[in-house]
DNA sequence: ATGTATTTTCAATTATTATTGAAAATATTG
DNA sequence: CAATATTTTCAATAATAATTGAAAATACAT
């Protein structure tokens, strides 16, 4: 296979494991595009590589820097914005989780924390048990998320492995 | 907060939050409604209780079949078929996770396996690098659901903390 | 300040995904 | 084996989410 070739379906392979996991296929595909690209790209480099508009590109592109995934580049002499991504992995593992675990499990948690105010009565005993089972799931989910961010990549999992070895 | 309603609010919310990770809207309130039921539901039951088809709750029933995350159950003298949740929270995350590994990860790792066959020269060096980079990445979070899915609730998390403090 | 390059916004459109519901298939009963 | 209950399928439809593109806003240079 070629490069070229294997890096457009590099893009396309990314583009699809996104959309399973509740992000779009521009953004991942952006995303893909600037991960196996050697030099920063700017927006007119993105609209055509991936043949998407122009609100499109910008879109994805604001939303890839919240992300913390991508960041802006200057070049010199050029007045437009240039952008590169993150690139190692283990790190943009690290910010999807911390993004999600912010955007999801935080919100997600008070949602439960309202619920267990539900008037008691013998029926709502086993209700609100179920959510404390939530609760400690995902606090436990949150935990984890916390020790993996802070984590140095090596020692974390080769403490894990030999845990349950 | 009366119990009934904060059923509706729990599947409500169960339901936004299956969105945000590429599970439909029906299937996590099916799901949800099946957690927070004390008895065993029929297709007519979960029906009524989320007011969609008899199509949108037999498809995701089956799905939920799939996923291991809820049980056929018969009632005596009942010619319909009935079904409860896997309730432990527990156990729901490690059937969730092992599912999306199955599913995800190990096509994912083919995929990334068949790019790196791109013809060597000097530009595709960094290429490769980085697929290596995301190969590392994904085999680890392969091993990490391996552990996640064996291990005792309580002894890994307890372990896990005591690592880092 | 004026003109030009660049970025952002957002209503309209398109594409994708989810849902319906009735018909077909299957299973169960007497 | 009918008759009936139950489940499954799937083409049509509806709902949702993504994308476009041109206009507005902003940033920059002279």
């Amino acid at each position: 296979m070629e490069l070229e070739q294997a890096k457009q379906q590099f893009i396309q392979t990314w583009g699809n494991f996104g959309t399973q996991w509740g992000i779009n296929r521009s953004m991942a595909q952006v995303h893909a595009l600037l991960i196996v690209s050697d030099s920063p790209l700017c927006t007119e480099d993105i609209m055509e590589r991936l043949s998407i508009s122009r609100g499109n590109a910008n879109m994805n592109i604001r939303e890839l820097t919240n992300w913390n995934l991508i960041y802006k580049e200057s070049i010199a002499g050029d007045r437009k914005e240039y952008f590169r991504a993150e690139k190692d992995m283990w790190e943009v593992a690290k910010r999807i989780v911390k993004e999600r675990k912010r955007r999801e499990l935080e919100p997600l948690q008070q949602h439960l924390a309202e619920l267990k105010k539900v008037e008691q009565s013998y029926e709502s005993i086993s209700f609100v048990a179920t959510i404390e089972n939530i609760e400690r799931l995902v606090s436990r989910l949150d935990s984890l998320s916390g020790t993996l961010m802070k984590a140095d990549e090596h020692v974390f999992f080769g403490k894990i492995l030999n845990l349950f070895k």
